[in-house]
DNA sequence: GCTATTGTGAACCACTCAGTCCAGAATTCA
DNA sequence: TGAATTCTGGACTGAGTGGTTCACAATAGC
């Protein structure tokens, strides 16, 4: 009955995402979505209702993304360890792989601040998902609970700023060391 | 023999980088633009070339008195003490008076990446200099040279990250306090 | 092989965008 | 007062935007 052949809905999601994630929500054109998405306009609007709905689904697909990669860094090394890899990750990886297109979140809060509030307050919500994560990974490493806080909202300014750094393809090395120097403040201020 | 009645050149352009700075290039539409500025179109384009060059000039001008401001800073108070107040500033004295836009060179930067490569190099060059001053700034505080390079690039991440937090609407305190975290840490390792 | 169903591509829509252009207003000099 | 000058408002242009609609094509059931 109904035509089986149809696109490939993840993977079609999946490039756009990257789309967005590249260029931002406003200089990512219909168009250019429809093209890395291989599918025609219709299709689009059947299965994904909006341009800026379908923003939402992107952004959030991400943000589940990255913070199960946060959670399973978390269950493989030491707590201060995996929250170092997490950050050199999003560098080195960012350069090789994916390039370096920063922080999705980051990326939304900053472009979307004064155009569009509710898109905004959801990137800025995961944000803080992500900082509690780190908090706990604090608390893990010994910290006090205050103490943990304190320092996982420093750790959220990094994360925010290492976002924002790898944007503009600076050396690798000096990006990596900035992260390192951190850490070794962290670790001397927790011993 | 001219027409006497132009339009404030320098008033108009400080209105327009408000308004860049707030929304940024693409959300800017020349509309708004002449409509803060109070003049026709014509006028603009006779005076400004185009809205992308007009962009860089207010960027510029952006980047010019943010580094006048950090380096007043510097002979007003001890250099470390300086750094703080930079930063606790663009916090604070940006909820009250001209709101929290973050810092227009990191908004472009993420916002140009990998839409205007000749703008985010410009942004990112301006950001090289502030790094610079920081590290003149660590020097003076007694950091060796090296220490003090590898300090301000940390410091250049927590700028950027202030900068995007400061969009993010949190409350006050909650954006003071990682500053504080931050210096604290600094000085116990510079002691 | 025929029909019913449903996802698809492309034409189309209204709208906004940055940028151009020109008639006319406002002022200075004579 | 009148002529010369030049800056300005607003109509206009063509390209590009997100979104809608519909005829067609591809498939599954019979």
């Amino acid at each position: 009955m109904a035509r089986p052949v149809e696109f490939d809905r993840p993977q079609a999601v999946n490039r756009a995402l990257v789309l967005f994630w590249r260029k931002g929500y406003q200089a990512s054109s219909l168009a250019e979505l429809l093209a890395v998405m291989g599918i025609g306009r219709s299709s689009f609007y059947a299965a994904f209702t909006d341009k800026r709905s379908f923003y939402t689904e992107c952004l959030d697909l991400w943000a589940a993304r990255t913070l199960e990669l946060l959670q399973r860094a978390r269950t493989e090394r030491p707590p201060l360890a995996a929250l170092q890899s997490f950050f050199e990750r999003s560098v080195v990886g960012a350069q090789a792989a994916h390039a370096s297109w920063g922080c999705m979140l980051v990326n939304t809060v900053l472009e979307m601040a004064e155009v569009d509030d509710e898109l905004a307050a959801r990137a800025s919500h995961h944000l803080n998902e992500m900082q509690r994560i780190f908090q706990a990974c604090l608390q893990d490493a010994g910290a006090a609970p205050a103490r943990a806080r304190e320092l996982a909202a420093m750790l959220m300014l990094f994360n925010e700023g290492i976002r924002v750094s790898s944007r503009r393809r600076l050396p690798n090395a000096q990006q990596l060391q900035p992260i390192t120097t951190t850490f070794r403040l962290i670790r001397s201020a927790l011993a």
